[in-house]
DNA sequence: TGCCAGGCCCTCTTTAGGGCCTT
């Protein structure tokens, strides 16, 4: 199998939170996140934090965190001042990265700060490179690529891991698919963006 | 178990509607 590598560092992130939407005054209450170096993953984030309110009973089945867990973590404010050194300077990747970006923006301005990041996401890519998978969900992915995993979905720090891996395979699937050795972050946020009619043409000529 | 929102994508499209993803 050609190994293939992005010359970039990324960090891979995931937010758990009370909803979908923080217009809707959804908080994250978990943030997950490992720094991927050389095709491997060199460091890692996780904390729970606390929103200032209860999450509701789906949540707490959803995730696995409940309010007694929370009611003795770090305010959201406190936990996203660490996590916001730990991203300076870093491409950012998040499965449907749309969701998990609107939460770190929202949760960032809370304390006066603005992310600058670039990122990218494996959901819209892998509907590109992978367009025979059945879904694209983070869960489906990993079983249809037989990704090692433990069956723990859902908590933070477990599917950054996972969107990790995920998107080393997404890697090797350009390099077997498209023969494209020479990938950057740039390119990655490329293929995102590209309609699978153009992608062939688009990686050709890379 | 799934609604909320938002963005992407497809098609029986573009003067629109609905499914997929994220919690």
């Amino acid at each position: 199998m050609t190994k293939q590598q992005l010359a970039d560092t990324v960090i891979v992130f995931d937010f758990e939170t009370t909803g979908l939407s923080p217009a809707q005054g959804d908080r994250a209450i978990e943030i997950g996140a490992v720094l991927i170096e050389n095709g491997q993953i060199q460091d890692r984030f996780q904390a729970l934090m606390n929103p200032g309110f209860a999450v509701s009973p789906f949540i707490a089945d959803y995730t696995g965190i409940n309010n007694q867990m929370l009611s003795t973590a770090e305010p959201c404010g406190d936990v996203m001042a660490r996590f916001a050194d730990f991203i300076a300077g870093h491409n950012l990747v998040a499965h449907n990265a749309s969701f998990d970006w609107r939460f770190l923006e929202y949760e960032l301005a809370a304390i006066g700060r603005v992310p600058s990041n670039a990122i990218s996401c494996s959901m819209l890519i892998s509907r590109r490179l992978l367009q025979h998978a059945p879904s694209h969900s983070l869960g489906s992915l990993v079983s249809y690529l037989n990704l090692p995993n433990d069956g723990v979905f859902h908590r933070a720090l477990y599917d950054a891991e996972m969107t990790a891996s995920l998107w080393l395979a997404l890697l090797d699937e350009l390099a077997q698919q498209f023969q494209v050795t020479e990938v950057d972050f740039a390119l990655m946020q490329k293929i995102a963006k590209t309609p699978k009619a153009k992608l062939t043409k688009l990686l050709l000529n890379t």
